[in-house]
RNA sequence: GGCGACGUAGCUCAGUUGGUAAGAGUGCUCGACUCAUAAUCGAGAGGUCGUGGGUUCAAGUCCCACCGUCGCUACCA
């Protein structure tokens, strides 16, 4: 048995979830439920960023603590993650105090270890994204190329991270198959080539944050408080039985936006604290919307339960981890989410449930009988299953899911070809057609089912199994002839109604 | 300026280490069927794999240049 440890970005808490944060987590989600079908011991691990001047100041503005501001935007994030069937095993939150110990240790060991200096730092900052901008960076003079607000002036005393003596021990590990896809890897590997700077990791002029233990005037700067939390929850700082069970098998799912951080400065600090680095790191592109991105957009406005409403939770999550492939940027849009939903679900999945159900219920008495051994349909399912592991396991869910429609598409030519409807009642023929097609829809329930979460157990009562299809266990589950024939098959409402075309 | 990514059918994209006459879905055209959610099935049209060179028996797949899009980074200031 392997391990699977699957974390998606911990998301800032000044801003409420939208579908740039759903994407990731639903990709770890889906990855996640598939390892756990794999019969993999799986941790799948999502949060909330709640430290730094931009909270400290939010909750200034809205009259209240920052830990109030961090309280309220946090829960939205389980709310959203709820509502879209986030099987999360953890939700962390780096103003826990499991965090505070564990951020405190492992930088404690950092510093132990000759890793961390004194020195003074000054530059022109931008509130927004809690970072300090060189003048060539700036736009229209003074403001920050992200934002486009003014950035402001600072000075301070701070500890840095001794990045620069660790180029060796970062090379090595980005040569490894640590980053994917390999193009973002060599992306990192050029910010190394380029040659590191050591990067300050403290401030003074804040006090929303965690205290740095050897000098009680500095906080950590949030973003090296926030990369610990993929430790924290494993149980660095607080049980180390479990540390080790689960570190380094860390899969990190990131927008390529943090590339740096989790590239480049989380692996540092690991070596730096003496711990071995993640195992990898799956970057993914933006969500665009015209070509330009989300955050500049105002597709941020669009939550994601306004998308859960018009396609419903398995039609949300369907159509990103099938329409869009991990690591490019991919163009968001309404209609292609409509094409997709009708196309696949309503049409290929939804009425292959409804046709053979409507014939077994014609030609067998509802009851549905079992496949055939040598079915033609047996070596396509074989081969689906094996595309689809392959797609899964390199984190492509889109070839995962596309592999697993080939197969529905065969049995609707199957059933084409042998015309069932035609055939005399209770007929061996009929039974034999229609089994395979029932069992075509049983490994279909399973497959499907870190996508379809809802559909993938509706599917699995309409053929008359017991159970669910996630207690299911591959790859024995995917054997052709699983389906035992003598169950009830019923007719219910569309699995998918078709969404007109707007 | 330096480094790098990307550029494959109208659209969205697969093409793992170079090798069977370029693939899928969708869209379009024609035909079939009517069990089914006006669903399904079949056939077809559609690509100089950004452009131009090169390496090789063989390149979408490697090398160089250029064009386009984007990113990281530097300097001048």
């Amino acid at each position: 048995m392997s391990r699977f440890y699957v974390t998606t970005p911990i998301f800032y808490v000044n801003d409420v979830p939208h579908i740039g944060h759903a994407y990731p987590t639903i990709t770890a989600d889906a990855l996640a439920r598939w390892h756990r079908m794999m019969g993999d011991d799986t941790m799948f691990l999502t949060g909330t960023d709640e430290h730094g001047l931009k909270i400290q100041r939010a909750a200034e503005e809205n009259g209240v603590t920052p830990q109030d501001q961090a309280d309220t935007t946090s829960k939205r994030f389980r709310d959203a993650w709820e509502l879209l069937d986030i099987s999360n095993d953890q939700f962390i939150r780096t103003t826990e105090p499991r965090h505070h110990v564990s951020v405190q240790e492992l930088l404690t060991r950092v510093k132990d270890n000759g890793y961390i200096e004194k020195a003074t730092y000054a530059g022109h900052y931008c509130v927004s994204c809690e970072a300090y901008y060189n003048d060539g960076d700036l736009v229209d003079g003074d403001h920050c190329p992200i934002h486009e607000r003014p950035v402001e002036w600072l000075e301070e005393e701070n500890y840095f991270f001794k990045l620069s003596s660790l180029e060796k021990e970062l090379t090595e590990w980005l040569t490894s198959d640590t980053v994917f896809p390999e193009g973002k890897r060599n992306e990192a590997l050029g910010i190394v080539k380029l040659g590191l700077e050591d990067v300050s990791i403290t401030r003074t002029s804040i006090d929303w944050g965690i205290p740095v233990p050897w000098d009680e005037d500095h906080v950590f700067y949030v973003w090296y408080d926030a990369l610990i939390n993929y430790a924290t929850a494993v149980g660095f700082g607080s049980d180390s039985a479990e540390f080790e069970r689960w570190w380094p098998h860390a899969h990190h799912i990131i927008g390529k936006d943090i590339l740096r951080f989790h590239c480049v400065y989380w692996p540092a600090m690991l070596i730096a604290a003496g711990l071995e680095p993640p195992r990898e790191v799956h970057v993914s592109g933006y969500l665009l919307l015209g070509g330009k991105k989300l955050s500049k957009t105002g597709l941020t406005q669009i939550a994601p339960a306004d998308l859960v409403a018009d396609f419903g939770v398995d039609g949300y999550r369907y159509h990103f981890l099938r329409d869009v492939s991990f690591g490019p940027d991919s163009e968001f849009s309404y209609e292609s989410m409509v094409t997709r939903y009708n196309t696949d679900l309503a049409n290929t999945l939804g009425n292959l449930l409804s046709r053979v159900a409507t014939v077994v219920a014609k030609k067998c008495d509802g009851i549905g009988p079992a496949p055939t051994a040598d079915s033609p349909l047996a070596p396509v399912a074989a081969e689906c299953y094996a595309k689809a592991a392959d797609g899964w396991s390199r984190f492509q869910t889109s070839v995962a899911l596309e592999a697993t429609w080939f197969l529905l598409r065969e049995t609707n030519a199957y059933l084409e070809k042998h015309e069932p409807w035609k055939l005399e009642a209770g007929s061996l023929e009929v039974a034999d057609v229609l089994g395979d097609a029932l069992e075509v829809l049983r490994i279909t329930a399973i497959l499907a089912s870190p996508a379809l979460t809802r559909a993938s157990t509706s599917i699995w009562q309409a053929i008359g199994l017991d159970g669910s299809p996630t207690d299911q266990r591959l790859p024995d589950a995917a054997e052709w002839g699983g389906y035992p024939g003598g169950c009830s098959v019923t007719k219910g409402a569309p699995l998918f109604p078709r969404l007109a075309v707007e």
